[in-house]
DNA sequence: CGTGGCTGTCGAATCGATTCGACAGTGAGG
DNA sequence: CCTCACTGTCGAATCGATTCGACAGCCACG
């Protein structure tokens, strides 16, 4: 009464040898129907619940748990809808081979070092974090861990999971170039984890810790040139609203004519700080957006953004770690992003046709 | 090369036996501060990062994680601000402790029992999800894995944490009294989870799954008596705007004066079908929630609701699972909830002061 | 100089399964 | 009747650490 039941009490009591109790617990096609049954009721009698995963793991060399970094706390990290898509898509692959999703959350000031040295993960999933400067990377690399990045920087032996970013954001950029906008400006994701927001130097850009972050810029690049980027700390509708007070509330030909926001929840901030300033979108004020979340909150609205597979994205990396988990070298993805024109963008402004800063 | 160095490698490089090998590595005391640096220079010569925690775990009993049941996708399941504010809470406990967040997300039809027998759990908590007919806790208590219950049913040998619902409700409904409202009505949450949406019979009642929900109803009761209940098919913004469309689109005299929602979320659903029907709030409907979550969006109207201390809820939880894993046995835990009386509720339409169903 | 008490190191048992190769038994085919 | 090919069961090694009690050596005190 004491403890459990172990296997080879379950082995001793149905009269066979624990290899054979093992085999009969694994389903093995090579264990007779007769024995199993026996085994299987003698488990019963004892009230033995199945294998322990633990023994079962570590003679494996598996435990079945899949570790997705978050960066930042749950809480907001999980206001982002995209983090959610794609953790969703990660659980829905893990569940299917019954592999476990563990949570490693950063917590300001307490890298997650000491959580990854005592919980055995089979494989690491970067989820929503950039890695370059990230001390888990190298504990995990030191451990053998695989690792799958998610929009994160290329490194030696990480499988990565990409999406157009660059593209993408060059097609919302032609869009409004189309449209005859000239002044537009960006608002941007944080370049860091550090709290900063604000106008963005060059210098800043260079220290910029996020892949998508930069390729979205690039994509405005592509079509506009150099325009002015305002960075947020967050990426939170607070946040998008508080950046585009800044950027508009001004007389009208120093004003923008178009936003791109780098994500749909900044772009929902912006719509916000627009209609507190009286602005008409799209008449007055063009927004683009980047995700393709389902805001409906945002209704009557539909937001012009380049909606991307988040929920694939999520797939993809945990298909990739399951992969890399079997001992299989899986191929780098990018996958495609497609601009949405919603009822956020228009003309420009008239009078602003081929004005420029 | 082929594979990674174990302690024993180590040791022996260190010319150490494992044992104090193991010590050093634990921080021991006992081990001489020359063995350790010893032990540590060998560890780094041939890259050993440091012990499996596949091994340590077997032989301590532990494998670090605790597992969280959602329930439902996580997807849905987060969309709900309180179940993140509660997986937050539960996370920061866990993390300070060194012990993973496994996040078991309930897929429809396929029950997580598979998954539970495959990964080593130190505790369970059943976090958003009612667990009387879920056979993942017949498997986990044959497997001897502690349980937590956050708002779940009393059950012999689970740790129960719980908060006011009923209370916490019944304050709001006198509130709402107060005001002179007689024609209350109530937007339910899932009583359980089958899609059903609707109003709900006694029969449904009956067999509701979720503790919460019931309570929240008596505590309205407790002050109104019996009145409507329109179920929902989920805790989501859509699902309450569906409901309250088709409560409040009927002549004045007949519509509620005050709907109660079960959560926010619903209360925020609420709060645009009035606003699609062209009634104002307070003046012409008063809706209270609960939860007490930052709804951004809803500004510049504030919900009259009653605050939960959903944080609290999950470090709790998480602290009862802590408890339970060493071996204590925590007693159950029940937060108090408090009233907040926002702009949302105001006095009845006067015409119907003291008029009843 | 003898002995008691510490300090630091080591042996060996243990955690609970999985799995490979060996082997016994059985039926069929020559 | 002998042998070959299966089928099903078993032994034993292994996964990689932790931990308790034993023990050796050293210093200090009597």
């Amino acid at each position: 009464m004491s403890s459990r039941p172990t296997l080879a009490a379950v082995a001793a009591r149905a009269g066979v040898s624990p290899s054979t109790a093992s085999l009969a617990f694994a389903d093995s096609p090579r264990v007779a129907p007769a024995t199993r049954e026996r085994v299987l009721a003698a488990a019963a009698e004892l009230g033995y619940a199945g294998p322990d995963p633990l023994a079962a793991s570590l003679r494996r060399g598996r435990s079945g748990v899949v570790g997705a970094f978050i960066g930042e706390r749950l809480l907001y990290a999980f206001r982002d809808p995209v983090a959610l898509q794609l953790l969703d898509g990660i659980s829905e692959v893990l569940s299917a081979h019954d592999v476990g999703l563990l949570l490693l959350a950063g917590d300001v000031g307490r890298p997650s070092t000491s959580q990854i040295a005592r919980i055995p993960l089979d494989a690491a999933i970067f989820a929503t974090c950039g890695l370059e400067d990230d001390p888990a990377l190298g504990q995990l690399r030191a451990r053998g861990v695989p690792i799958v990045a998610v929009e994160g920087p290329a490194f030696e032996g990480v499988a990565m999971i990409d999406i157009d970013d660059r593209g993408g954001t060059r097609e919302l950029a032609r869009h409004l170039y189309d449209l005859g906008h000239r002044r537009v400006e960006v608002v941007a994701m944080p370049l860091r984890l550090d709290g900063t927001r604000g106008p963005v130097t060059p210098q800043r850009r260079a220290r910029a810790h996020y892949r998508d972050v930069r390729h979205r810029i690039e994509g405005v690049e592509d079509v506009f040139g150099p325009v002015p980027i305002y960075e947020t700390s967050s990426n939170a509708v607070d946040e998008g609203a508080a950046a585009a007070r800044l950027l508009l509330d001004l007389p009208a030909a120093q004003r923008p004519t178009a936003i791109i926001a780098q994500s749909d929840v900044l772009a929902a901030g912006v719509l916000r700080a627009a209609a507190e300033l009286g602005l008409r979108v799209p008449d007055d004020l063009s927004v683009g957006g980047f995700d393709g979340a389902d805001l409906h909150w945002l209704a009557p609205a539909r937001l012009t953004t380049v909606v991307q597979p988040s929920e694939e994205k999520g797939r993809a990396a945990a298909r990739a770690a399951m992969e890399l988990v079997a001992g299989g070298d899986p191929a780098d993805v990018l996958l495609p992003v497609a601009l949405r024109i919603g009822t956020t963008s228009g003309r420009a402004p008239s009078s602003d046709r081929s004005a420029r800063w």
